[in-house]
DNA sequence: ATCTATAATGATAGCGCTTACAGTCCGGTC
DNA sequence: GACCGGACTGTAAGCGCTATCATTATAGAT
C-alpha cells in the first residue's frame, strides 16, 4: 500500500549484482557465493522484500494453491474436513480457497470458468451421494475440471468414479451399525437417510440391507425413510414414520444419515413422549462437537474427518493416482441401549 | 492437463485477428465490431479458452482473491462467518482464501511472508480479544500486514484500533443480557467469560458491570470465572465456582462466553445434579445451530456472524475506511427462567 | 606461458496477459 | 479530390519473475 511495490529490479541494483543472482539467492539455489548471498540477503531483509507469487506462477507454472469444493460449512462435518486440508495444505506451503458446491451443481455462475482461470495446482471435491440424474450431471462437472487441474475427491465417493480418491465405505460402515444394533437385541431398525442412491456397492442402502440379512431380519420398506440432511428433516421424518405405524410396529432403533438428522431424531422422540435411549436407540454419523453435549450423549461414528482431509491434500500434491478408504469408528456414548423385551 | 494450455495468442490466431482484439472481447470492451466479437467468441467457446488470472493479475494488479484469518473453522461462529464472507466474495467475483490464526500468533512461520507474497487484494482479520500483552504483539502484525494489502477487521476490535471493521459492541450486548437476567428477578448473576480483557471500553467485563449497576447489584469478584471458551473449560470453570461456594451463594444465572461454554456448563449442571433453568439459568452466545436441540434449548444471542462476515467483504472491496457495529439480539429458548424465591 | 575445467555471475528470452499508441478504413466535408 | 474524425484493429512495451545460455574470472594442468 505505502510504497511502490517493491522488485527483484530494485534488489539487484541495491545490491550491485544482476536480477538473476537475486534470483537465485530467493530460491536459495547453491551456486551462489558465500559473499554475494549474504550481501544480497541483507538487502532483502533491509527492504522488506516479498516476491510475488503472481510473477512466479507467470513462469513457474505452479501456483501453490489448491481449492477445495464443499456443500456447506456450516455443517461441521464440512468443516472439518476443511481444517484438515487447509492445515496439512499449509504445512505443504499451499493456499487453501473455498468454492461453493454450487460451482458444480448449478449453472448459476460457470463453475469451471472461475476455477480454471484461478490456474490452481489441484483441487479437492467434497462428494455426498447425489440422486442419479444429477449425479451424471456432476460427475461430467469433474472429468470437465480435471482438463484443467488434477482432482482428487473425498466423501461419498462412488466405485465407478475413476479418480484419485480418499472414499468413505458406507455400506460397510452401516453393515457394523446395524451389527452392533442387533447386538444389543434391536430387530426394528430404520434408517433415515439420503435420497435413494444409484446402484452403488458403497452406498449405505446396501450396508443396511446387508446387515439386516446379516441378522436375517427382513427388510421392511416403512423404516428406510428419506431426508436432506438437516435436523429439521430428520425430525419431520420420524414423526412421519412413527405416525404411519400402530405403535407396536415403532421401530426400537433408528439409524440417522449424519449427527444433525440424529439431533432432529431426539427432538422429534422428546417431542413424542418417547425416551432415548430407553425406548429408542438413536445412533448418528459424523461424531459432531456437540454430541457428547445432547441429552442423552449421541452414540456416533468418528469418520475422522480431519485426517481425510489431510491426506486428500497429500494425494493431489504427491499426484498418487490412488483410491483410498478412510477410516471410521463407532463412539458409544449414551443413546443406545439393549432393547427391552 | 489433457491439452497444452491454450493462450490468447491461439485464439488471435484462429480467429485471424490480434490478441489485443481478442483481449477487447474478453474484457467486453464496446470498441469491437459485431462481426469480430462473434468470430473470436466462437473460437474461444469453441477450444474451451480460460485466460490466466495469473498472467491477468501480473499486468493489471488485481488478482481477484481475498484472504481471511480465523482462530479456528471447528467453531461454528467462526464458519459462519467465514461463509458469510465467502459468500459475499463471490458474488463480487472474488475468491476467498483462509489462513489460520498462527499466521499472526506464531513465529511457526513468517506471518507477513506467505500472505505478502501471494498479492491478496484484501485481507480480513477475525479478532478476539487477547491477553494485552498478546494484544499489542498481534497490533504489530495487522500494521505490518497493512503496508502489502488492505485489512478489515471483524469480531471483537478493540475501540482503540483504527482499521475499517465490523465491531461487536460486547459491552452493550452484555448490559442488555444482565438486564434480561435481572428482569427475571436474577440477583446473583455469574459471567464465565473469556480473558481478563484491556481497558477496552466494549469489552464484555465492562457490560457486566454497567449492567450490574444499572441494577444496583453488587459486583462479586467470585461471580467471575475465566476460560479459553471450549464446552470443558465451561464445565471446568462452573463446577470450580460451585465448589468454591456455599450453595446458597451459589448464582442462579450463569452468563456463558459463547455457545460452547453454555453447553459445558449446562453439562456441569447436570452433573452436579442442579436443574437448568429451574435453579440455574444459563445462556450462550453466537446462536450455534445446535442451541435449540440441547436440553433445555439454549437461550443465546444471534450475532448474524454471516451478515457481519459479508459486510467486512464489502467494506473491503469497496475500500470505505468505516468501522461499523454488527447487530445482535436475544434468541430465547428454554435455559433462562424467572428465579424463585 | 597456454590451455581448460569449474565456479560465479550476467544478459536475455519468455510466461500470457493488458494497455498505450499507432495505424488503417471509410464515409463525409469543403 | 484532398482532408478529417470516428470506428476498428494491430504493434509492441511492459508486469516481475524463472531459466537458459553466454561470459568472466579463477585456478590447476601441461
Amino acid at each position: 500500500m505505502s510504497s511502490e511495490n517493491i522488485t527483484i529490479y530494485d534488489i539487484a541494483s541495491d545490491a550491485g549484482v544482476s536480477i538473476a543472482t537475486v534470483s537465485r539467492v530467493l530460491r536459495g539455489e547453491s551456486n551462489v557465493s558465500e559473499a554475494t548471498r549474504k550481501k544480497v540477503q541483507e538487502v532483502i531483509d533491509r527492504r522488506n522484500y516479498r516476491p510475488s507469487s503472481i510473477a512466479r506462477g507467470m513462469t513457474s507454472k505452479t501456483t501453490y494453491s489448491l481449492g477445495i469444493i464443499l456443500p456447506k460449512l456450516l455443517n461441521p462435518h464440512y468443516a472439518m474436513i476443511f481444517t484438515g486440508a487447509q492445515e496439512e495444505a499449509r504445512k505443504l506451503g499451499y493456499t487453501m480457497s473455498l468454492f461453493p458446491w454450487s460451482s458444480l451443481d448449478t449453472r448459476e455462475y460457470d463453475p469451471a470458468a472461475m476455477l480454471a482461470e484461478r490456474r490452481l495446482d489441484g483441487l479437492i471435491v467434497c462428494v455426498e451421494y447425489l440422486p442419479p440424474d444429477h449425479d451424471e450431471q456432476v460427475l461430467t462437472s469433474l472429468q470437465d475440471l480435471r482438463q484443467y487441474m488434477p482432482v482428487v475427491l473425498i466423501g461419498c465417493v462412488p466405485a465407478s468414479y475413476d479418480f484419485p480418491a480418499v472414499a468413505n465405505n458406507s455400506a460397510a460402515m452401516m453393515r457394523e451399525i446395524v451389527k452392533y444394533l442387533t447386538s444389543l437385541g434391536h430387530e426394528r431398525i430404520a434408517f433415515i437417510g439420503g435420497v435413494e442412491e444409484d446402484q452403488d456397492p458403497l452406498r449405505r442402502d446396501v450396508g443396511y440391507e446387508n446387515g439386516l440379512r446379516d441378522a436375517r431380519l427382513p427388510y421392511i420398506a416403512s423404516y428406510r425413510a428419506y431426508c436432506r440432511g438437516t435436523p429439521g428433516d430428520g425430525a419431520a421424518a420420524l414423526k412421519e414414520m412413527l405416525t404411519s405405524l400402530k405403535p407396536e410396529y415403532w421401530p426400537t432403533a433408528v439409524i440417522a444419515l449424519n449427527d444433525l438428522v440424529a439431533m432432529g431424531c431426539m427432538a422429534a422422540a422428546r417431542e413424542k413422549g418417547i425416551a432415548v435411549p430407553e425406548q429408542l436407540s438413536v445412533i448418528g454419523c459424523d461424531n459432531l462437537f456437540c454430541t457428547p453435549y445432547l441429552v442423552p450423549p449421541l452414540t456416533s461414528i468418528n469418520t475422522h474427518q480431519q485426517q481425510a482431509g489431510a491426506r486428500a491434500v497429500q494425494l493431489l500434491v504427491s499426484g498418487e493416482n490412488k483410491r483410498e478408504t478412510a477410516d471410521w469408528e463407532l463412539v458409544e456414548r449414551g443413546s443406545c441401549a439393549r432393547v427391552r423385551k
